[in-house]
DNA sequence: CTATAAACTGACCGCCAGGTCAGCGGGCTG
DNA sequence: CAGCCCGCTGACCTGGCGGTCAGTTTATAG
């Protein structure tokens, strides 16, 4: 009985919880980091903003947390594919696709991917969002590692492993920025080719080749 | 007289815009722009919050125009280079020195860029900050066409320049940012060979070289 | 059906930002 | 030197935000 209690008292928690944190997604992508008030938010959820504060302590919580979930997916499928055997050029090659394609599919999302990237500027930053995004700096250590790996094993040119990480996770920025930019985008597919292609090739001509 | 003194007033003018445009300029470097209230400047300046209003008719303008000031100089030379004749891989080399040098010697201002640079969500954006960084759009267009002729010329080969400007721009934003990120950096020239020879010939192993 | 507890509500509070404007005072004119 | 002009000031206003909590509604138990 009290285990069964504690159960259902538990999924319906859990079930608030993810309505509040679902609209504060919605509420962010449409309007900003900024444009997402409580209100709004609290509105969107078709709650009272006071119930919002009876499952997130503060703006700051409820912020991070919604960003956590939102590319916790993400981040497990991204950290997959880099711990995954097989070349060089085909894990590229899924890593970027696994991007481009879950913001091409949620494309909302990419602006609240965009409001937490940044590491708050040094000195005496604002108190404002702490955390700095946790998620987006273990993705770029451990594709670091995985360039590393990648130079050890000869499977590219020697280079330094951290530069080309963040130039990697950059590169994907920039497609995604044109892909949402336009109104209606050339398939997912091409833009994934050309950037692996691009990153793997560069856009000299080639040297000497038949 | 009459001329003389309009000089006077207009130098006087000029001499208090600049003064609050660097102000402000100091401010958001410091505090990013949420923490560049309108008191936060004007102390910086010296000044009287309601001084500010007399040369700026609200915060978006003193904003907008501050970032415009900051960067025209930037992309005067950058279009220089742009228009400047050579070989490829030098002007490519010279576009991303000049971009890495400048950021390098002011690096306050490499966080007002950022705030600056991205489109405002589509959708019904908030009224906040409209004109969404004209510069930085002539900048990327202006590389496109930099890029089209070099496809054209038979430089580089063939490839979509539109996607090939903004993959540039947002490779020196990530070099940038982990300069930014480590307190004492590698030379900046380090830093630019990385890049340009990185976007140049790519990652993966020479084909067939001596 | 009633009593009690838990979940929820939204008017309210304090705070702080952008923006205003009546008045101050330093310098130019006559 | 008097007095006016005008750039400048900063106390003040207004609005909107995050956050609170007394009161209401809803669910549960007996």
């Amino acid at each position: 009985m009290a285990v069964e209690a504690k159960t259902k008292e538990q999924l319906i928690q859990e079930f608030r919880v993810q309505t509040i944190r679902d609209a504060a997604a919605r509420v962010i992508a449409r309007k900003g980091l900024d444009g997402a008030t409580m209100q709004a938010i609290a509105d969107a959820a078709g709650i009272a903003k006071g119930t919002i504060y009876l499952y997130f302590q503060n703006r700051g919580e409820l912020l991070e947390r919604t960003a956590d979930h939102a590319f916790s997916q993400l981040l497990d499928e991204v950290l997959g594919i880099l711990a995954a055997p097989g070349p060089l050029p085909e894990r590229l090659h899924r890593l970027i696709a696994a991007q481009i394609s879950y913001f091409d599919e949620r494309r909302d999302f990419f602006r609240l991917y965009l409001s937490v990237r940044y590491p708050e500027g040094a000195s005496e930053a604002s108190r404002r969002e702490r955390k700095t995004w946790e998620q987006h700096k273990v993705y770029v250590e451990r594709l670091t590692v995985f360039f590393e790996e990648a130079v050890a094993r000869g499977e590219i040119r020697p280079m330094d492993a951290a530069r080309l990480a963040l130039f990697v996770s950059e590169g994907v920025i920039a497609i995604l920025i044109r892909r949402l930019a336009e109104a209606e985008s050339v398939p997912v597919a091409e833009d994934v080719d050309w950037l692996a292609e691009t990153i793997l090739h560069g856009i000299a001509l080639p040297e000497e080749e038949p």
